[in-house]
DNA sequence: TTGCGTGCAAAGGTTTTGCATGGCA
DNA sequence: TGCCATGCAAAACCTTTGCACGCAA
């Protein structure tokens, strides 16, 4: 497996992905990074963010996906590997919170929708709207 | 089960919940809805239509959603009912198309979700990104 | 040196807000 | 008449683009 790198390895580079990889499967957005940029002492444009991020998806390291309109990009690392099987995204309408559920369940779902429906669901983009449990209690 | 109206059913409200009642699960963004209103010969200006589709969102009769960012709000007419059960949306990252997919197979997932998880999916909003089938014949 | 990366400013697109006017009940 | 709805313009946001300069290889 190639890996497909940028060609120059910058200090800006260098410094987001650093963070990106501290924040293990945390979802992050633009000013996120450009907040922890700035605590670290890395003067950084935000645009060079947003392309920097563009790359990094385009590479696979990283996924993008947002729920809401309006709402700013949300991007996730993931690493080289594409492993991390069985976690998906559930976003509560209500709180606004994105949480992470592993589950087996859906494994058996995805590949029904894909041999029967023909679609192939990109979980690692997919987030699920609804109601979390705190929310839901407090009704 | 109250049936919560706006306080003013205005020649604007009417023409754009006939507009949205006529096309019946499909999806419509506001440019669509002003383009329809042009068409129909109904000056309504574009702040009315968002404020009206917001309006509506809040009634229940129409869901909102969106899959990427920067792309315009996706809205659906659903009615008064809450009805079309096992019906899921799922949009392909390559070609951009919004598919409709019937499936029973989902409704145990999300009870299960729901149950074993906490959390209370609502499929009227949630989007299913992925690859369809011609887009990955063609790959 | 060559070409990619960066930063600033500006533009693009969607959605929201302020305020005066118009319309429904 | 009393609110609510509407429209226009402007603002708010997120994101992208143009262009000159800076830096990695």
């Amino acid at each position: 497996m190639e890996q497909i790198r940028s060609k120059y390895n910058t200090r800006h580079r260098q410094e987001i992905v650093d963070y990106l990889e501290s924040t293990q499967g945390e979802h992050v957005i633009v000013s996120d990074v450009c907040a922890e940029m700035a605590k670290r002492g890395v003067k950084v444009g935000t645009t060079t963010v947003y392309r920097q991020m563009e790359r990094l998806v385009e590479e696979g390291i990283v996924t993008r996906f947002t729920s809401f309109p309006g709402e700013p990009a949300c991007y996730q690392y993931v690493g080289d590997k594409s492993e991390e099987v069985g976690h998906y995204h559930f976003k509560c309408k209500k709180c606004g919170r994105l949480l992470h559920i592993s589950c087996h369940e859906f494994g058996h779902c995805m590949e029904h929708i894909k041999i029967d429906h023909g679609f192939e669901v990109d979980m690692t983009q997919t987030v699920f709207i609804g109601l979390c449990k705190e929310c839901r209690d407090t009704e």
